[in-house]
DNA sequence: TTTTGTGAAGTCCTTCACAGCA
DNA sequence: TGCTGTGAAGGACTTCACAAAA
């Protein structure tokens, strides 16, 4: 029992929760051992050493068993790690286990593109529903979804038993329908809205946005070609 | 062979930032000061402390200033900072005077997405050209572009002057085109293949993943919900 | 007086190196 | 013997706290 947690002592009046914290790092690259053991398990490759794993991992073989000591320890000395059975744990450690809904808010490019994207439902995540506000948009086909009224939200959210928002959605919007969704008990969002979202503590937000990452691209290639630059 | 190196001092006297290597942690950050920053000019605001932009760009104020220090020093003490003033210079550190030409590789429901959003012209780059290898596909116009024929890729890099290129592509093909992209001289890119990419020292590459975004939000709502849990 | 710019302290993450096990 | 698991060392980033400047 309580397999996550390295700590020691299984207190019994503590007030923090048992599972120790896996520093945001090391999630971040779970998800990468994840789709690097999947591929693995579709070659029928059964076992895989550290070594062998990082580079498919793209990171240090050090770094590897790092972060595989914070979900425990489930390889075997000089012989290496169980494919499908890291996969499990790990798996079970990001809490993947778990069945995931998945609402978009917004039908326009990015959402619809979003919503007919394979890649989430190979993954465990169930794209259930997607809104838009234009009446045009309303009620149209996307992959398997038909567009949902936004005026409908809280409704569709509840009876899809939605637990995760996509948010796509332009600036000027975004943080007037993000509020509604977490008004409506959502507590995990991802925005690609380029604009920066207010959130309680309690909900965890994600933001990804295509031009930042141009920006941060376009200052490595600059300074690759001109050290040193004034205005 | 490039002069990277984080060089302590200029063996001249050096008043000027001096090109240094800045954190990438603090290049990211920059991209929301920039955003922040060109949102307060667009209402108007002339000045604005390190407080209030911190704020507006959801970081400490203690960050905001040592990021800035690493660029140089453009505010004024007991005053603030000039907004047009900064958002230029940030600008110039981050090369975002340079013309940045992007091209799509991929023109599926992201590809054409992508084509059609329209916050990376506002942000300074041009969407020059975008491809794909599917007949029924070449040719169609998305947004402003036609697609181009996959078989023309280094013709149409060279002759639309492209220096980045997105990838929007399934995972199967990713590494190829990838390579044949690098081979047509460009170093930065932006792969959104959920696929580690093998690319030589002198390429940049981001990776953006939305599934991984969904599983790294999976793992902090599991934990928030049940705290300890085996497999 | 106000607010920036920055050494120094503190915290978090990565890498090292080897003990521990199969 | 070979490879994992992990304390300890080393670096990188963040926060603190205050001197410097307007």
């Amino acid at each position: 029992m309580t397999a996550l947690e390295p700590s020691p002592e299984a207190t019994t009046e503590d007030n923090e929760p048992a599972a120790k914290q896996i520093p945001p790092a090391a999630v971040a690259r779970m998800t990468l051992y994840l789709r690097a053991l999947n591929s693995l398990l579709a070659e029928g490759v059964e076992r895989v050493s550290s070594e062998a794993l990082a580079e498919a991992s793209g990171v240090s073989s050090s770094t590897l068993r790092k972060d595989l000591s914070y979900v425990g320890s489930y390889g075997t000395r000089g012989v290496g790690y169980e494919v499908q059975y890291l996969s499990r744990h790990i798996a079970a450690a990001l809490g993947l286990t778990h069945d995931w809904k998945v609402a978009i808010v917004g039908a326009g490019n990015l959402g619809k593109a979003l919503a007919r994207y394979g890649g989430f439902e190979s993954r465990g995540f169930d794209v259930v529903a997607i809104f838009d506000a234009d009446p045009m948009v309303i009620g149209n086909e996307v992959g398997w979804l038909r567009v949902s009224d936004s005026a409908e939200l809280e409704r569709v959210l509840e009876r899809t038993h939605t637990n995760m928002v996509v948010l796509a959605l332009p600036a000027t919007v975004a943080q007037a329908v993000c509020d509604r969704v977490i008004a409506a008990g959502i507590r995990s969002i991802l925005s690609f809205a380029p604009v920066l979202l207010q959130v309680p503590p309690h909900v965890n937000l994600r933001k990804v946005d295509m031009a930042t990452e141009l920006q941060i691209l376009a200052y490595h290639a600059q300074r690759a070609q001109t050290p040193g630059q004034a205005i």
